[in-house]
Formats: C-alpha cells, structure tokens, sequence
DNA sequence: CGAATGGTTGACGTATGTCAATGTATGTGG
DNA sequence: CCACATACATTGACATACGTCAACCATTCG
C-alpha cells in the first residue's frame, strides 16, 4: 500500500521542497545556518505524536512531506483540531513561550520532518535576522488561518463549513503544487477529523458531507477529493481566498 | 461620566504602561528606536475602527489605554470576535504579510494607541533582533490565545464558553493590576459582544450569564465584573491558566 | 476467521437559535 | 420640561440545526 514512497529531508541546499518553487530563496549563508540548526530528520508512521499537550519538548519543527495536524483536548476527552499541516508548515514555536506545550501535534499520514534546536532560536534572530522575519511572517500567517477557523467554529453553518475546510485544503495544495490537472487532490482526513476541525459531531459531519455532494460541489472517494465546482462552492462558502505568492520555509 | 482620564502614550522612556511592570525591561536604544519608529499617538473614541477589514492602512499598533478587539465578519453581516486587545497588545501586523487587512479592529471603549511605520518594519529586524524576537513572540502569544478560542467555540457548552470568557479576561486584566482587591475589575463589554466573541446567540448568552450568576460564580454589574468564585468557575470551565510571566511590549 | 477501522443510516433528544415584545436607562432637540 | 429616539438588558413562546444512541456494512489485516 505504498505506491510512492515518502520524500526525506536530504541537504538543505538541495532540499527538494525549496525546489518546488512555492517557497522563498536563501541565501547560503542562511541555508547554513539553517542545516547546522537542524538536529535532525525523523520519519514517523501516521498517528505519531509529535508534540504532547503539557509536555514540553522544546524541539522546532518543519513538516517536510505528509500531513499532520495541532489539536487540543478537554479533560473530558472532546478534541478541537486547530489547524491542518502541510508540508513546509512550521511548528513547536509557541512552546518556546510558555512552559510546557499548549497544544498536539499529530501526523495525520506517515510524515516526515525536520527537528531543530529550539534552544538556539534566539541566536537566530542575531545572526540571521531575515529568518526572524520569515519566523514572524510564519506565525502571522498561521494566526490567519486561526482567525479564520475561529469564524467558521463560530459564525458558519454546519454547510458551510464542510465547503471552508474543502476548498481551503485544496488551495493550500493548490499552492504546494499536489492538486492534478483534473482538480483532484489527495485527501487522508477521516470524518471524524474533519468533525473535529469543524466543531460538529461524526454523525452530523457525514449528512453534512452527503449533502454537498448531493449538490453536486465535490466528490470524495478512495483518499482523494476533486471539487466539481470550485466557484459554487466559494460563494456557498462565502470563502476569501488568500493570494497565492511565496511563502518563507525554515 | 469621564471620573478618570484615559492615559495618553508619552515618551517611550517614561511610558507609563512600561512602569507597571507587567512587561520586559528595554535597553535604552531599544527604547529610541521604537520611539523613532513611532509615527504618532491617537486618541479615538468608543466604537472607532482602528483596522477597517480588506483595506489595508499598513500600520502597526500597540493598544496603550482602553479596550479593542479584532473581529472578521461574513457578507451577511454575521460577526466574529477573534480576540479582545488589552493594553500592551500589538495589532496590525498580519497585514503587513497579506494584501489588505484580513480582519478589522475596533475600539470597544475610549481607547489611545501608539502608531508605527509598518515599512520600517524590516528594519527594526535588522537593527535590533531582540525587538524582532519580542515581536514573535507576541505574535506567538496571541496565536495561544485564538487556539484556546476555536478549542471554546468548537467545543465547549454555553456555560463553560461564558465562564472562560469571564475568566481569561480577568486573568489578563490581573496581569496588568487591573484588578482590585475585591476581585472586581471593569467589564465594558455588551452581552452582543460576548456572544459574538463566543459563536452563540445574544439571547442565548443572556440566559446562560444569569444561570452562571445564579449559580454564584459571579456578577456583573454597572460594567464591573466580580468573580465570586475563581476556583469554581475555572473547574466548570476546564481552564488551564498560563503562568504570569512579565510580557514584550513593543 | 475475528478484530479493528471507518463509513452509513434511522430514530429521537436537546441545546441553542429565532421572533417578538417589554423595560429601563440615557441622550437630544424643541 | 416634555416627546422622542437609541442602546442595551430581559423574558416567553416556539422552531430547528445539530447531537446522541445504536445499529449495520465494507474493507483491511493479522
């Protein structure tokens, strides 16, 4: 069931997701920098858990290949996924604010990522003040994403969000280069991590889900999406989409 | 009805925010560059957009008296708090990333801010990386506080959304000894304010304010807010306080 | 073969939303 | 000083979107 095998980091110099385009360029010093901060690469199965709620391990992050999600949970066990991760996505920073992690991270598939040395950030911003900036763009960028999953949890009917979480998903892809000519993209989330994301029940999420496809908006069979209508399914959303330029990449 | 003045921004060095002790202590030509990059200090009253959403001023902000918030809204007119500023919160700069502002921010009481030049924004990183890591680190810290907001409006009832809200700020406020003796701090907020930072109805939040008053937790009165029982309203809420650590204020 | 995972469906309950009216300050212009 | 408007809180009756419970099915895997 491993029809293509998943990307590892390799060199920062060569690193095969600058090389996608969708990112920034270094400069060599800075690449420097940035491999001799790396402590390391890890390849973890899906459902590995990369950062404990509480637990602070104080190791940054960039994804690399697969996808992965942050999440936090009530003593109670009811979970809220806060944002979806994807490849180039950084993470681990907020812990370096506060003691002990606020939130999980959870591969979503088999994933691999870049492990750095969080207790050398502040050197960063010393020697190497354009990857502060990237750093803060980063984060800001995140909080946008946050500001807007925050409207739809809640301001957006249960339709309407179902429609956000796919046509976001899929311009970030989009963004990244994995969307096909015949708009389909792979999709690994299950129902219940969409319900989780969304603030909706399992149950609610799957009738949500159908009915969108009722509409004839989106399919989704066998991990993999296509939106049939993109522009419908923009407006039911009542979705801003975010201009697609370069993005920084620690 | 204006018993107090609101305090007005003065020279950086004798700021009087910075002389509360709430926030890290500056070098001195820390200090002269951000008084520098200071381009003004406003006055506005209750009700005044700071950041009007999709147009994009480019200026940054520090909320020096008063209360704001950063809100987005649908095209129906459905509103979304985000998050509420208190004095030392910075906004503005996620546009500094984006073309046009992705979110507005609005005065919620008589407030007075400090502007800065967003362009010279590079250059603060340049020239004093210590600024650039304060300035990811708040951005860091606001994005904690959106995540504990989509965990409340994803997740949590009504009676725990309304217990958090009332909690989170007065701990806030007790950061900044805005708090009296007698557990009571000002509350400027409307009930439609709380009900569109919670994702719930207005009528709603009315309801579920008076079963928690009823209950004792609390109470609410000529704009001032009293917990009557911190430690009780923190269980029912399951809210994991952050430590009281003293804060970067740009 | 059984266990586990994820998707699907129906019946039913309820937390929350909607509508509409009333009350109470506070302000304002004549 | 009155007439009127506005903003906000309050309350009751009623509607519904969504949640819960409990099955059953399909696929995969050991």
């Amino acid at each position: 069931m491993t029809p293509d095998a998943l990307p590892l980091p390799t060199r920062c110099a060569h690193c095969g997701l600058r090389a996608s385009g969708a990112f920034h360029q270094l400069a060599a010093s800075e690449l420097g920098f940035i491999e001799d901060l790396r402590s390391a690469s890890e390849r973890v199965p899906a459902g590995h858990v990369l950062i404990r709620e509480q637990v602070d391990g104080g190791r940054l992050y960039t994804l690399y290949a697969g996808w992965a999600f942050r999440y936090k949970t009530l003593s109670d066990g009811r979970r809220q996924i806060l944002n979806f991760l994807l490849p180039g996505d950084f993470f681990g920073l907020q812990q370096r604010f506060s003691e002990g992690a606020t939130y999980g991270v959870e591969a979503l598939t088999e994933a691999s990522v870049c492990v750095f040395q969080g207790n050398r950030l502040w050197e960063l911003y010393r020697a190497h003040p354009r990857l502060g900036y990237d750093l803060t763009w980063l984060c800001a960028r995140e909080e946008q994403m946050l500001d807007e999953n925050l409207l739809t949890t809640g301001r957006r009917s249960a339709l309407e969000r179902v429609a956000v979480l796919l046509i976001h998903l899929f311009k970030r892809l989009q963004r990244l280069g994995l969307v096909a000519e015949d708009n389909s993209c792979a999709f690994p989330l299950t129902q219940q991590h969409m319900a989780d994301a969304l603030g909706l029940s399992l149950v609610h999420t799957h009738r949500t889900l159908r009915r969108l496809q009722a509409l004839g908006l989106h399919s989704l069979e066998d991990g993999r999406l296509v939106l049939r209508n993109p522009h419908a399914l923009t407006q039911l959303a009542d979705y801003a989409a975010q201009p697609m330029e370069q993005l920084p990449l620690l």
